[in-house]
DNA sequence: GTCTATATCACGATAGAC
DNA sequence: GTCTATCGTGATATAGAC
């Protein structure tokens, strides 16, 4: 089902390759896979639609070399990062503002998130591939970092991790993806606070005695 | 934008308007907005094309409604719920528990999120309608609980609200809709009792005193 | 390799009989 | 109100000139 066979196709001109994945992205992340046609497509791309077909097989084999790029782009975005040092509060911090900055600033990524969900029921194993190369990764390093710092209170790292980087991607979700900013706002801010807090222990903890963390 | 108008289309025979807003579902449900056709959601729900024209103006139209109906429904499942007595935390495994337990056994609630995201950029007065239905309420009664707990450690119930929603949606998104559980996988009962560790304090606490909250 | 032109078909929406 | 039949359009994919 397409997602093998996509590297056979490229030895072709390579320059017509980039425009053709260029235009395919545009329609694509902006009318989903069944919204696009193929004539778009290569108006989009400044070529012919018989140039489309001699560089991709089909329209599948385009989404799915697209879908390909796309997961290679965004999983390098975040392989490449390293938070120096500091308390487990500060690396968290730095690491939570990181990534949600960086998701509120990729306009593309929220609409790339939101063709791999809306096409996830026809094309199974793109979905698949973006839980592997951009979903898995992201949690197991967060994972490993919440592990290797036993001053944190969490008995269950990956557990843990997933709630993480699960409200921060539910953030976006709500905000950016569907719309709800003006229905449901929230500063980013308070959501990594919060989350700080939660894993790290309150901040201002006057009287360390049993009362508890209320301002 | 079809949106308002919908019951203004309801004085009709509603026999057929059942069967056709169930065909539609299926359909819609299965290949999303653009990847269905009129042809097969008429077939599907019995009746003749020219019917569905009948009912309701358009395709636009038809998919208005089917979304508002379904929402309905959805928001409908959680209001009725009452969750007795006890303490924070017990009160808040349960909620948890019932409601993880509810979306896994609801295949149909994973496809509908699925349709919900993906259209969200073609129908995004749909999208809100779903976040002001749907996720607000939720947000705002656990909020509520939250805020009624005066024991449980968080100083903002709204953003801590958001994370738990965050979370368990995250993991449906994943496990589910995104068809990562082979490559995630991760009992249910983790995420519950990783998110009330963190909000109501490790289960162990043997000793009360200043030392803190580590296992 | 890339183009224009075309084959073939399914789509949304409607007309008109009953 | 519901059907059959159909209109016009735009879809995927290909043929053949250059």
């Amino acid at each position: 089902m397409g997602i093998q066979g996509v590297r056979s196709q490229r030895q072709l001109s390579s320059e017509k390759t980039a425009a053709i994945l260029a235009g395919a992205m545009q329609q694509f992340l902006r009318y989903g896979y069944a919204g696009s046609s193929m004539d778009r497509i290569a108006a989009a791309a400044g070529v012919s639609k018989a140039t489309v077909y001699s560089h991709f097989r089909d329209k599948e084999g385009l989404f799915a070399a697209l879908i390909q790029q796309m997961a290679v782009e965004k999983m390098a975005l975040m392989d490449r990062e390293h938070f120096g040092e500091g308390s487990a509060r500060e690396l968290l911090q730095r690491i939570l503002a990181q990534g949600v900055g960086q998701l509120e600033e990729d306009d593309e990524y929220g609409a790339f998130i939101r063709l791999i969900i809306g096409e996830s029921g026809r094309f199974p194993q793109l979905a698949r591939l973006f839980v592997e190369n951009i979903s898995k990764p992201g949690v197991d390093r967060l994972t490993q970092l919440l592990a290797a710092h036993p001053q944190v209170q969490c008995s269950d790292p990956e557990a843990t991790a997933r709630i993480v980087i699960g409200a921060v991607v539910h953030y976006k979700l709500i905000q950016d993806i569907l719309h709800g900013r003006d229905i449901m706002p929230l500063e980013s801010d308070r959501i990594i606070q919060a989350l700080v807090n939660l894993i790290c222990g309150a901040p201002a903890q006057v009287w360390p005695s049993a009362g508890g963390s209320r301002s």
